[in-house]
RNA sequence: GCCCGGAUGGCGGAAUGGUAGACGCGGCGGCCUCAAAAGCCGCUGUCCGAAAGGGCGUGCGGGUUCGACUCCCGCUCCGGGCACCA
């Protein structure tokens, strides 16, 4: 066959054309509608995994089915390029996190590319890139001034071997250093935060009206995690100048507050404590700063609440009575007040701790009839054992409570929100520099703007020290004050890369201004990202901090300010499991796709990563993929000797119904792909394009007409072009000596979709008896007529009138007996 | 514990309350061939039946409806998120 398809070179040759035409490339002075389609961009690993090849064949259908419709596009591509695997690769004696990174960065380049996806790789980013790492400083410093930006004390993983700071993944389950060995520790550090709660009321109340999946929108509501109640103070009976501070959600059940509770870590600890209880106390102290999160924040094997008596009491401002005030673990230092007003009774953690420290328990609320007499009740009830309160429901209690607390002007009603600001600094090299000096006289200063960006050194030493580099840089590390010239030091940590991922898809309007990270217009023209695509494992934290750092640019006026959400509609693609398990790198399942495009090209993997299965769900690589993947081959072969005319008429082929049936078929198709396409419904619009097929092979078959099988050929090709590029591109050209990929998108004509005779249903109570093949415009009483005189029916009927009959011309009759 | 999803042939999966199982994988049969591969055509939920035909079928138990994979109530199992957040 002279004609046979050579996959290698026919792919190779149309992403050439494609890069060197520029078919994807957009500018701002583009007529047609705007649109931006954006793949998260990817931490550089080596080769695209099966993963990165699944969100970018979805992102690239996309980009050439909105083209296809007419739109400009904006489908650029970069690489979130920071990070810790290259300075682990450095430490292990490979090449220096530059090198090693750049080559990653080549590698998976080179698997986009055979992929097929396209992009304007004129707008490329890397966040290692000295421009964008200089933007990255500027938006810092605003936000510094902005006071969005702050230092302040964090607890930090802190191993007393390697004396320095550990990641989280440093850390082993069981609380030791994965290096040394030696016990991990809390530890305060000074360090930066960016101010997110300041955003919390929006970044949740905005989620609502939002056209994300609903359950990224759920964690992302529980990560806020808002909270309605009170605080209040409440004054320590030995101490009458000194006040207790807590923040509670049930103000209703006061007068149940048999002792109150202090974090570990709050400010007033050794106040309260009295002399016979400061051995105690500090031995709590220490153990709690041992413990790892998981151990403090664990209820499992937590089996008696750790905790000690201070020897102070505070006045329970409902009762007027002292009661107990102890420290205890299971009180966090970091939300609401770090202290708690405790209510046994209407809280099974303090209820806990009361049975084991043999507090009182009092209930306030009465529980219903039957509740066991061993639990706290949280539920809602009628107020009992609580003074003014008494007999009131919840509600109402709970305002009542908020006003004799204002009342009393001890305190307040109050909105908790669980998100924490968001701590950036990262105690390692290969990351974005904080642009800030420490002055012994002036303090924190900014870098100055024109000395800007602040890059890394290059002449470091990777040592296994677990320590940054930048610290013992010399060179780096010592400078003169900005302010007052006098000797200084520079910060040595670097940026979290969440930050260099939360403003990318900003810049990519417009990745070369000059005059500031993100240009105004082009901004405006293409944000919001109409349509970002994904995998769930971003679904809490970079997207929260892409809303977050939408928002502040805005307000410190860096990027438009009625910007404020940056994802108009996020799509979360299904992960890529090899029997069972999560395919990763680390664990070594992973099914290289370099395989398949050598063996079947990128069109053939292409279009199984889209037939698999609903684009949401994950899908499990299994022995019967490399069979999937086979079909998906053969149903490309099968296209391709249709459109180059080797598909035979059959002496004894079935008449096929002639052109008006085939004419219905291609526009039902072609109403079929365009909504799967728009509702993501990937593998259907396969489907639809593979009973195309079936169709037009019978008709060529039977010898219906050759022009209106040439216009289903044409109209296959192009609803194929999205899915399969190459192919599609490869087949039009040849038939038809035109581009199919600026093709304008086939629209399905109504007129052509009904037919003239359909198959009717005929239902005996409501079980299918009979069909019958009826004109399409049957009226109600012919479909009857039809129904009844059917064989099958009047059997079954036995004589007997039909108790009801209901008629839906002309798709079913229902006859009841 | 709380909050979301999901459960359909041997397998991946389709089905605005109206023909369950589209499309594909696998399997079986036929055509082509000296033969094979490729290709083309057909069959393929399950049980009874030689067939015609019929019974049963969308995790389980109820309900609504002329009619339920689809809607409602109550379960089971699986997956995910949150979880000492006061």
């Amino acid at each position: 066959m002279s004609d046979a398809y050579d996959v290698q070179e026919v792919e190779a040759r149309w992403q050439r054309r494609w890069e060197d035409e520029g078919t994807y490339e957009v500018n701002l002075d583009d007529p047609r509608p705007p649109s931006y389609v954006l793949s998260m961009y990817p931490y550089p690993s080596g080769p695209a995994h099966q993963g990165h090849i699944r969100n970018y064949t979805f992102g690239d259908v996309l980009v050439r089915y909105r083209t296809m419709k007419g739109e400009a596009v904006l489908s650029p591509f970069g690489f979130d390029s920071f990070g810790l695997p290259a300075e682990n690769a450095a430490i292990k004696g490979g090449a220096h996190p530059r090198e090693y990174t750049e080559a990653r960065i080549a590698e998976l380049k080179g698997s986009v590319k055979r992929l097929g996806a396209m992009y304007d790789w004129r707008r490329e980013i890397r966040s290692h890139d000295p421009d964008y790492m200089k933007w990255n400083q500027v938006i810092f410093l605003a936000l510094l001034e902005a006071g969005l930006a702050y230092r302040a004390e964090a607890p930090v993983n802190w191993c007393p071997g390697c004396k320095t700071v550990l990641a989280n993944e440093q850390v082993l389950p069981d609380g030791t250093c994965e290096r040394s060995g030696d016990i991990v520790e809390r530890r305060n550090l000074e360090q930066w935060f960016f101010k997110i709660t300041n955003y919390a009321e929006e970044l949740l109340d905005s989620l609502e009206a939002m056209d994300w999946p609903e359950r990224v929108k759920t964690m992302q509501r529980n990560w806020i995690g808002r909270s309605e109640g009170a605080q209040f103070k409440m004054q320590v009976a030995e101490q009458p100048d000194l006040y207790i501070e807590v923040f509670t959600t049930r103000p209703d059940t006061g007068f149940g507050m048999t002792y109150a509770v202090l974090a570990p870590e709050h400010p007033l600890v050794d106040q309260v404590t009295t002399d016979e209880q400061r051995a105690a106390v500090a031995e709590l102290r220490e153990r709690a700063k041992h413990a790892t999160d998981i151990e403090r924040l664990s209820s499992e094997g937590a089996l008696d609440k750790r905790g000690a008596f201070t020897g102070s009491h505070c006045i329970n401002p409902f009762t007027g009575e002292p009661v107990p005030l102890y420290v205890a673990d299971y009180v966090l230092g970091s939300y609401g007040t770090g202290a708690i007003m405790a209510v046994p009774a209407e809280d099974q953690r303090d209820y806990e701790f009361a049975t084991a420290y043999g507090l009182p328990i009092v209930r306030t609320v009465q529980p219903p009839e039957g509740f066991a007499d061993d639990a706290a009740y949280s539920g809602e009830g009628p107020h009992i054992n609580s003074g003014f309160l008494n007999g009131l429901g919840t509600a109402e209690a709970k305002a009542r409570a908020n006003e004799f607390l204002e009342d009393s002007g001890i305190g307040y009603p109050k909105i908790n929100y669980r998100l924490r600001d968001w701590l950036i600094s990262r105690q390692r090299y290969w990351g974005c520099p904080i642009p800030v000096i420490y002055c012994p006289t002036d303090g924190i200063v900014p870098a100055p703007a024109d000395e800007l960006p602040i890059l890394l050194p290059e002449d470091v030493e990777f040592l296994p020290t677990g320590e940054s580099p930048l610290r013992s840089h010399e060179g780096f590390l010592r400078v003169n004050c900005p302010k007052c010239g006098k000797p200084a030091v520079r910060e040595t940590d670097t940026m979290d890369t969440f930050v260099d991922s939360s403003w990318y898809f900003l810049r990519f309007a417009d990745p070369h201004d000059e005059t500031g990270p993100v240009n105004m217009a082009a901004a405006r023209r293409y944000m919001p990202v109409d349509q970002y695509i994904g995998g769930i494992t971003h679904a809490i934290l970079h997207l929260l901090y892409a809303r977050f750092y939408t928002r502040a640019l805005g307000d410190v006026g860096l990027s438009p300010k009625e910007l404020r959400e940056p994802f108009a509609q996020m799509f979360c693609q299904g992960m890529i499991r090899l029997r069972g398990s999560a395919m990763s790198k680390s664990k070594g399942n992973v099914v290289s796709p370099d395989e398949y495009f050598e063996k079947v090209g990128a069109d053939a993997l292409r279009l199984f990563h889209l037939f698999a299965g609903p684009a949401t769900d994950d899908i499990d690589w299994t022995d019967q993929t490399d069979e999937i993947i086979e079909g998906c081959s053969r149903y490309l072969a099968r296209v391709w000797r249709l459109a180059n005319g080797e598909v035979p008429r059959l002496a004894d082929a079935a008449d096929a119904g002639g052109v008006a049936a085939l004419r219905r078929e291609v526009h039902g198709a072609v109403a079929r792909v365009s909504a799967d396409i728009e509702r993501y419904g990937f593998n259907t619009a396969v489907a639809a394009c593979m009973e195309l097929t079936n169709t037009i092979y019978k008709h060529v078959h039977a010898g219906t007409d050759e022009t209106a099988v040439d216009e289903a050929v044409r109209t296959l090709l192009e609803l194929l072009a999205p899915m399969a590029p190459h192919l599609a591109a490869e087949a039009f050209d040849r038939r038809y000596a035109e581009h199919v990929h600026t093709q304008a998108w086939p629209v399905a004509d109504p007129a052509y979709l009904v037919a003239d005779e359909v198959t009717m249903v005929v239902q005996v109570n409501g079980k299918l008896r009979d069909r019958i093949v009826v004109a399409a415009a049957i009226s109600e009483a012919e479909a009857t007529e039809l129904a009844l005189a059917s064989e099958k029916v009047s059997e079954l009927l036995g004589g007997a009138a039909p108790r009801r009959i209901v008629a839906k011309p002309p798709h079913l009759v229902n006859v009841v007996v």
